[in-house]
DNA sequence: GCCGAGAATGAATCCATCC
DNA sequence: AGGATGGATTCATTCTCGG
């Protein structure tokens, strides 16, 4: 397999997560921004007064809940449990996994986690600190979260850090946003620290490629995987550009 | 019914959450921080009393025990379905409801709230801001969530409020610290921002009654309800000195 | 009052040991 | 493919107290 960028340890592949994620070995950490496939597709339905869709017992109200109404959520359960399962038989013994997640994916995030075989040890939280859009009535939706865990025990000997919980980044804006969801360099460097120092990361949707930036300034080695290739393109200018910044300092 | 407790539009009743929300109604808000069945990966570790479980050093100060704290996954998923259902009986309309939570019970909480029939809508972060144990090799537990929703159509205008998604406050510490799992009162105070003003906030699981002296200092009316009566005690001692600060001030 | 040193603390977690 | 119990470990932040 050829990758579509190289240069400094930092590769990109173009195509499918799977078909690449079989052929990798040795990954340390596994640190992604997968689509969310978020927002319901029966929203109208699920807002609706539920004291008067469900004039009788909880029970049905249960069954509305957790019927048809997730279908979406169901398939994403299943495709996120998959890859990740893919990236465990690619992982070391003590590898660490990171997913980005919003709050209606979460508790499918989760599931999907543990469900490839990862442990499951926590959420962070990405702070978007107030240029969220604001909710009348209730409580702003000013988070994201990443679901985190391992694929082992935890070694803490091999990388013997603490990164804080809730991590405070505005939202990238405006001419320097590359791709819908961006993330902020400084959320992604703040997680490439849970990578063992000169440890393989790999991101299976490198998106614009804030991950491969993030990993190449941290000092870790990165592979990511893109499958369209408009993306490849802009990930790899930024990777030359990010080059040339750290050359201009050195 | 006889309440333990009454004062200025605060009553505490002392009893079980179940038998006291079925003689209830009129309620606006469910604002309230239940036992979280939570603590270590084994079944061993849950089980544990919750001094044992949550209470590391030699602390001068002694603190109470509380129930209800070692149901395993599913009767907790049973167990808050069936309270909040409960809670939606006796609820308006366009009732809020917000509930704590820690990360290892996030996605129950929020299946257990929809079972019980409500909408659910969010999820608000209390951020600890640094004082929490340090996980060595991983992502700092500083965080714990707050599942919101309502039991129908949000209805903005009757309080067109909109809090931060994520509320920043140190953890009670040291001797103002009467119970193990204490919530701040800044923290509680943004959450019955939640409620309309002079609405009623219920609130199952008293504890030490943080969310009642929240309630009664926004000026919303209060219903508590609490099994244990040394928490019941506690809670009305605190109202007291609250009433009484609040006539010096006055 | 301000500063620095030392002590205390935490809605844990992991593991050895015992029954 | 056990289950319960207790003890060791962890360190950034906060608190206490003396200078």
């Amino acid at each position: 397999m050829k990758p579509y960028f190289e240069a400094n340890g930092i590769q990109i592949y173009h195509g499918d997560c799977f078909e690449v994620l079989h052929a990798l070995r040795g990954i340390d950490a596994v640190i992604t921004d997968p689509p969310y496939s978020s927002g319901g597709q029966f929203r109208g339905d699920r807002t609706m007064n539920t004291v008067t869709k469900y004039v009788q017992t909880n029970q049905q109200a249960f069954r509305a809940e957790f019927g048809g109404d997730n279908r979406d959520q169901r398939s994403y359960l299943a495709w996120v449990s998959l890859w990740m399962s893919a990236a465990l038989h690619a992982s070391n013994p003590n590898a660490i996994a990171a997913l980005f997640t919003d709050w209606r994916q979460l508790p499918t995030t989760t599931d999907a986690f543990q469900a490839g075989g990862w442990v499951w040890r926590g959420i962070g939280v990405w702070d978007k600190t107030g240029a969220a859009r604001p909710r009348l009535g209730g409580i702003k939706s000013q988070a994201e979260y990443i679901v985190w865990g391992s694929s082992g025990p935890l070694d803490a000997d091999a990388n013997p850090i603490c990164i804080p919980g809730v991590l405070s980044a505005p939202i990238v804006r405006g001419t320097d946003k590359e791709h819908i969801a961006e993330k902020p360099l400084k959320v992604m460097s703040w997680l490439c620290e849970l990578c063992r120092p000169g440890g393989l990361i790999v991101d299976p949707f490198v998106g614009s490629g804030t991950t491969l930036v993030a990993a190449k300034k941290s000092g870790r080695r990165a592979i990511g995987i893109e499958i369209m290739e408009a993306n490849c393109e802009i990930a790899a200018k930024r990777l030359q550009q990010g080059f040339l910044d750290l050359s201009e300092v050195a």
